[in-house]
DNA sequence: CGTCGACTTGAGTTAACTCAAATCATGTGG
DNA sequence: CCACATGATTTGAGTTAACTCAAGTCGACG
């Protein structure tokens, strides 16, 4: 897909006229990376953001021992790394490539630029902003209200839904990376998605696919009003 | 303070022209609070944000066992509750006034309005959420890769931070407030700041006041460098 | 068929939780 | 100004969810 149709495809440009969209197209800067590159670091200065043509992205914080917690993982269309644009401050966080990933980076100043002259845009990034803030309000409630099978139970209808209300589910990524979502490690979530096997919730090919079997009992584990025996 | 005097002093107003102020002045709602009353709660439709004029309201999150998790807590000149105006979704949290508190109130659409027709509007506003996201992102690392005794180092240094390095503190907050910023409970906290007094990293008059006395131990316990023994 | 990484399982430890009780602080009425 | 009521904080004792460390087991791929 070349440049102006990734452009013409991305939420965050929709409502924008063509003219603008041609001259972004002129502006970005393509830039591609191998699976497990990192494509910036906690701290560095941000010259711009990016959007994904194709690939995954995940961004993370990571803690001295090395216990990593996913922020989110952005694919196909989202831009991510917006964050220092308006703050002027560095990166908080890591993000690093999930696979063979395409971007389109948007300098800072000329982007800037156009959102002042085009309000639909401004609109647009507060929209997406907002979202994302929606989103972290929803992972610090996981993370400090809901123990780890709430939080896995809360994934699984999140996965569902998007597949607009799926029982067969396709996590995507690794239990690792899982783990790492949810704010655990390997180990804990291993033994939960076995309990919620024996238990008759789940049932699972070992690998990455979930079939959701007693969605009701899940929607309880997700809102704490039941728990793993 | 009158209306068009708050809004002249607010962060998010800044480098608007005077007329664009006077307008908003006009389509503000002066709403005022008691302590503990109830502002929003999650899952309410809004119709627009909020900027306080005086006073103080926490956001928070709570579980079904009545755990409260505070998002953030919002003073004078700070807006509030603007999520869902750029996503025309329900408030995501509650909103509840820590002491009698004067607000300003935006209505959504009158608002969007000025957005579109000033960019600087625009870009503040897009600042101000930019801001947030990365407090958030903060919260977020402290929740799930530091234990207590590191958040509430971090929060003390973020305390120190704010009133330009002092080492003497104001907490401003009931301890059952703080704990409930940090992510635990008053009793977990309480026994954290004896062994924090115990090791000499601070000293307390057992109120709101604390004394930080070894900034360095602080520093390393913030940075998951130090635990207490 | 062997190797490597991903995942699972087992055993032990621990930070933080719950529940209960004691103590302290503050404000009110007498 | 004192005595008590109420709420906040601290302390104690016991429990537990989730962690660490270690040892398998599984699966994909060369």
């Amino acid at each position: 897909m070349d440049t102006e149709n990734v452009i013409a495809a991305t939420p965050l440009f929709q409502g924008l006229e063509k003219r603008y969209q041609k001259d972004l197209a002129r502006i970005v800067i393509k830039q591609t990376y191998r699976r497990g590159e990192m494509i910036f670091a906690e701290g560095d200065q941000s010259k711009g953001f990016y959007i994904i043509a194709t690939g995954r992205v995940k961004v993370f914080k990571i803690s001295p021992e090395g216990k990593e917690q996913i922020l989110h993982i952005f694919g196909q269309g989202e831009p991510f790394g917006e964050v220092p644009v308006f703050t002027g401050q560095p990166f908080p966080a890591y993000a690093e490539a999930l696979a063979e990933t395409s971007t389109l980076f948007f300098p800072r100043d000329d982007f800037i630029g156009l959102v002042r002259t085009e309000p639909s845009l401004a609109l647009n990034m507060l929209s997406v902003l907002s979202m994302r803030l929606k989103r972290f309000t929803a992972l610090i409630e996981d993370l400090s209200l809901k123990e780890v099978p709430g939080r896995l139970a809360a994934y699984l209808l999140y996965l569902s839904d998007r597949s607009n209300g799926a029982n067969e589910l396709d996590l995507e990524i690794s239990k690792g990376q899982l783990a790492s979502i949810l704010g655990t490690i390997p180990e804990t979530l291993s033994r939960i998605l076995t309990k919620m096997t024996k238990e008759g919730l789940i049932s699972s090919d070992g690998k990455r696919h979930i079939r959701i079997k007693d969605r009701m009992a899940i929607e309880q584990l997700a809102n704490g009003e039941k728990r793993l025996t």
